[in-house]
DNA sequence: CTGAAAGCGCTTACAG
DNA sequence: CTGAAAGCGCTTACAG
């Protein structure tokens, strides 16, 4: 007989089995309701001797509003929206720690929405997902499909793309230079000599595989080298698949003096594969990898790679979403961070050795 | 003029100038709200016809339910809080993925707070944190203080600690056999014939610190080698802490033959400063660590260490949660994890090398 | 300075 | 099978 009871509206809640609500505190006050919520935000003037007895109404019921009920009553929550495919790697935890320090200096919290969780576009638009708990919504990576993309954007949320893009809809972005950090390392190992240069590519479409990709092509070809399909397979930003990019380059019998890995753990794994073949890096191959995780520098030889800016992104991508969240308009184009090539001992370049151990 | 217009009701609702609301749909559908969220849930029969009107308006409408509102009616959020101190390090991420991994396989989804984004108490307990947005919390580390704690168990939030404890009060606790962990690791140094192992503890007031300082001790103890506080210093879980103990323990002459780090990084950290004063690992001291971080394996030498299972605990922490959320009764005692011995080369010890680089 | 009441957007026990 | 209405726990424009 929850409804329907129009007896004494007083009576309506019983003397509270859960937790306290604002009306608890309000009865043990002797004051409104209202009068509740206004000492809780300090949004309006009260007596001294009302704002005590609240407070202490409050202490001794323990009580802790509901942001739920405030989310509804205000349309906002305080919270901002991650979508990504699975936590893993590096790469992605350092993401979070710059996502996470900007958001919670603004004072938001994160919801975080795991894509391998959701898998279906029908799951995600009705109910579970429930896109109106979040403020906006930081896309990361190709997890989401562009149509899912488009919905949330038509629903005038809040959005920023995040190591991804979506040509034709006028959304913020951010990413790092991959195309011309993996230019510039090309152009290293050019420098040192090399003239054939293996390439273990990232997956297939993947937006950091292209541009990094590209990087490497158009480095070739500003140097007037013909690149030889022969020397670039499909990896997956993985161990394990570098490992298997190296094996079949050298099932094949290419020939080649350097090896350009689209991440660094593919890196590592090539270099595993080399070394167990008999060939030491980097005098018989130089190798580089991309990102500069933390394992990029303890490894034998340390590997030399393009930093990543992985935090800086994060922190980036929150400030983007809180200027849109304000109703900011879009920027023209995508936000590129900056990179910065990293020389190690991987590629056989050896002018001073400060920057293996900086301890 | 939003209240107090009792003219017509119908007409409360403007055409919807933001997001589409369950009213919206109802009206483009010509049917009750009720209706709507009768199908939205499929909570009970409806008539293929009218079914069909609902789907249609809610694509046209691109409508989402708030899941705020959703949330406040149903009493539950579907979502698990994580308290911790800030996202670093891999043990956290690691965790996360655990924890990630059995949230989202139960339908859940996570709310990160970032107690360094809520140093206050009162922070806490008023609005910004508003702890029924949950509907479960994980109490990661120290971070949180005790009266925080019982101030939620009193609140009847479900609750679970993890990698701590709380004397007193009868919660759900997961971490991992520190103390086992740390005694096996000393007991083998001491196998291989060490008498003088140096200790570089975590921080103070840590109960991972804590219990590995004991399996230290105990270890020693239980062979009947004394132990000299001239070879214990304090560190902090980080590389720099680590070589600042190595530092200390090199400057005070202390003469040792075999370290133990609480944690790997510090043991990295220990082994760059061993290195620089000219002493060679592990022929002039044998150094091992704690946790089996990814670089643990890459560093030279590769580091003997014990492994913690961080992401089970973060699966098991979930389990728990849940179990607590379902109104089961906590556990007798804190669920402890194993751990497992890897021997490396840091020790000196090298039966095989298989272990090396498994790929 | 304070209270009564409507509204935020859902769900669901009643009553057809 | 479907609708009217109350309730979830807050906030805040009105009106004293």
């Amino acid at each position: 007989m929850r409804h329907h009871s129009k007896a004494n509206p007083y009576q309506r809640r019983q003397p509270s089995a859960g937790r306290a609500t604002i009306h608890d505190v309000a009865a043990a006050a002797a004051v409104s309701v209202a009068t509740v919520s206004r000492v809780l935000n300090g949004t309006a003037n009260v007596m001294p001797e009302t704002l005590a007895r609240v407070r202490a109404a409050v202490d001794t019921l323990n009580f802790v509003p509901s942001s739920v009920a405030r989310n509804l009553s205000l349309q906002r929550t305080n919270t901002l929206g991650l979508l990504f495919p699975e936590i893993s790697g590096p790469f992605f935890a350092q993401s979070l720690r710059g996502i996470e320090s900007v958001a919670s200096a603004a004072g938001y919290n994160l919801l975080i929405y795991s894509m391998s969780a959701h898998p279906d576009i029908n799951a995600i638009t009705s109910i579970p997902m429930g896109a109106q708990n979040t403020d906006g919504l930081l896309i990361m990576s190709d997890a989401v499909s562009d149509d899912f993309v488009r919905k949330l954007y038509a629903m005038h949320m809040p959005l920023v793309l995040v190591y991804r893009s979506l040509p034709g809809l006028p959304l913020p972005a951010v990413t790092v230079e991959n195309k011309h950090g993996a230019r510039r390392l090309v152009e290293h190992l050019i420098g040192l000599g090399h003239r054939r240069i293996a390439f273990i590519n990232g997956p297939r479409a993947n937006e950091d595989s292209d541009w990094r990709a590209r990087g490497y092509y158009e480095a070739l070809a500003a140097h007037g080298l013909t690149h030889d399909p022969a020397l670039a397979v499909e990896g997956g930003f993985s161990e394990e698949t570098g490992a298997a990019g190296a094996r079949e380059l050298l099932a094949r019998g290419a020939e080649f003096t350097a090896l350009f890995a689209a991440d660094d753990e593919m890196a590592i794994g090539a270099i595993a594969v080399l070394n167990a073949a008999g060939l030491r890096v980097p005098q018989d191959v130089a190798v580089v990898g991309f990102d500069d995780i933390v394992t990029a520098r303890y490894i034998q030889p340390p590997l030399t790679t393009v930093r990543a800016p992985t935090e800086q992104v994060g922190r980036e991508a929150v400030r983007l979403l809180l200027a849109a969240i304000a109703g900011a308009p879009p920027p023209a184009q995508t936000l590129l961070l900056p990179v910065e090539l990293v020389i190690r001992q991987s590629c056989g370049y050896r002018p001073r050795t400060n920057d293996e151990r900086p301890m």
